[in-house]
DNA sequence: CCGTTAATGCAACTAAGTTGCAAATATATA
DNA sequence: TATATATTTGCAACTTAGTTGCATTAACGG
């Protein structure tokens, strides 16, 4: 289930991604853009953008999806081993370009991981 | 908010987490004694037992919450900064018992991590 | 055994995410 | 440009994890 047109829900999701640089959730998508598209809608659009490799999701704080920006990722390949990092007092969540070294552990066949870190960012600790 | 009664449900509940040394998702817990605990009250109960320092919990891949034993934890102080391991095959759930050095983000202060490993465990990969 | 207070069950609720289906729209082709 | 067709969308109804308020029950110290 790749992205088959450029319809203008398309757009405009790709568009509050192409704004910004830091992840968004799937609420705060379904809330910004709620008078113009239905959350249906906003859900099946970003799995496919995932699944085609523009998008990248995981997991924050309390369990809802995030989504960010894939930087060298196609639908037969995604790379986005590195962990994130959440503030616990604005809510930004951020990618971290940090390559993290995966723990070898007997008798397990890791194949990938997910890495939330939280704290405060950059603005809030300051 | 502590454990004041050792009540019939909470002796229920320690109970299953003595038996096994791996961690129980919330939905097993309350599929498991549901004939004898109501829901909200296998809810509460965790979340005491986890401020208690008698268990911690974190999120597994599809956000559903685990909880396993501490084991040096107590009401005031919590010791968890360990890795967790899902299992894709059985959906078996541990901890590792793997120090994980917190890498420094200039401008930034972490103060805890979620960090979970996925892949096959030892019974699933042979 | 009794009184106090914590703990429980229940029902109703919230919120994220999913599903089926009919209607709408993007796009290729003529 | 018009038409055909497959993709996408909106809607309503549903699922599921977790929460809340309140009346009832049970733990336990005296
Ligand atoms: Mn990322
Ligand atoms: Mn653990
Ligand atoms: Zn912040
Ligand atoms: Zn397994």
């Amino acid at each position: 289930m790749e992205i088959i047109r450029k319809t203008k829900s398309v757009k405009l999701i790709l568009n509050q991604f192409e704004q910004r640089d830091s992840a968004i959730s799937t609420v705060d998508l379904i809330e910004k853009l709620n008078s113009e598209i239905n959350k249906t809608t906003v859900y099946r659009i970003l799995d496919k953008l995932e699944y085609s490799g523009v998008l990248h999701s995981f997991l924050g704080l309390n369990g809802i999806r995030w989504y960010a920006k894939c930087k060298n990722c196609s639908t037969s390949h995604h790379s986005d081993l590195h962990p994130h990092f959440q503030c616990t007092s604005c809510g930004k969540v951020d990618c971290l370009d940090i390559k993290i070294t995966m723990p070898t552990i007997p008798n397990r066949e890791v194949t990938s991981s997910q890495f939330l870190l939280q704290g405060k960012c950059e603005r809030c600790s300051s």
